[in-house]
DNA sequence: AATCGTTTACGGTCAAGACGTAAAACTGGC
DNA sequence: GCCAGTTTTACGTCTTGACCGTAAACGATT
């Protein structure tokens, strides 16, 4: 997901038209219709003050954002790749449900094995559908 | 903490030079100085080159870096709050897993009480360390 | 002190962030 | 259909500040 994406995002989700957001940022509707269309890119300080608009911190606003080159994106973690290649235990995964894995890990540390994954897989299916 | 000194922090943690990150990043030697003492901040294409450098993520660069107004608490998932506030089962978990356990969501869904994250956590706890 | 390696100070330039105005694209009512 | 009102987009302009080059300052070693 493109940061403009992830701004058009953030207002449709709470129903609210550029005049507002605007209002409430202290920025244009021009500019602000600009980064919704990727048009330019916020500096840092605007986009503290949209994630304040937001009511968001800055690196939730920026947690689905894809950047060019991002490490999590380029391949999956090395059990999930296998865990999905099974055609038993992860042949049905779809997805949506990849990408929900691929964030999954602490300082860096993974789950390795496909063992592993499918453990998390089935937990969080249980509770999350 | 500021931008300038979590710049600094990761490349003195790495015991590099402000010559060996520039030629790793393409950023001029004075320019990277100028970042690391806050005299001017980096647009988001150059955070990109330098989370690249430092083989981070932009989230996890910015990840400890408190921006103005930051929210984070108010960005907690529903029942995750309500289970770092329970001091019996979540009164000891670390603000990396908090982050952590932030980035679960499918399609905009997450869990919601804070059983069910309790779960989640213990979960993946067992397997993460 | 002199030389070498590293970091900082300082100006200049030019891309692009941000705005204002105005046109365009909806929306609903008649 | 047409028209009034609202919301979004297109475009031109200004101005800020990101980024660089050069040179000076700092430090260590001999």
């Amino acid at each position: 997901m493109k940061l403009h994406e992830r701004l058009r995002e953030l207002r449709s989700e709470r129903g609210q038209r550029l005049k507002d957001v605007s209002e409430i940022a202290g920025i244009s509707i021009p500019y602000l219709s600009d980064l919704e269309r990727g048009r330019t890119n916020p500096s840092l300080e605007t986009l503290q003050t949209l994630a304040a608009a937001y009511d968001l911190s800055v690196n939730d606003l920026l947690a689905p954002v894809e950047f060019y080159g991002d490490a999590s994106d380029s391949a999956l973690p090395k059990g999930l790749a296998d865990l999905l290649a099974d055609p038993v235990l992860g042949g049905h995964i779809t997805p949506d449900w990849v990408s929900s894995l691929s964030r999954i890990e602490l300082r860096g540390k993974r789950p390795q094995t496909k063992e592993d994954w499918y453990d998390i897989y089935r937990n969080l299916k249980r509770i999350l559908e």
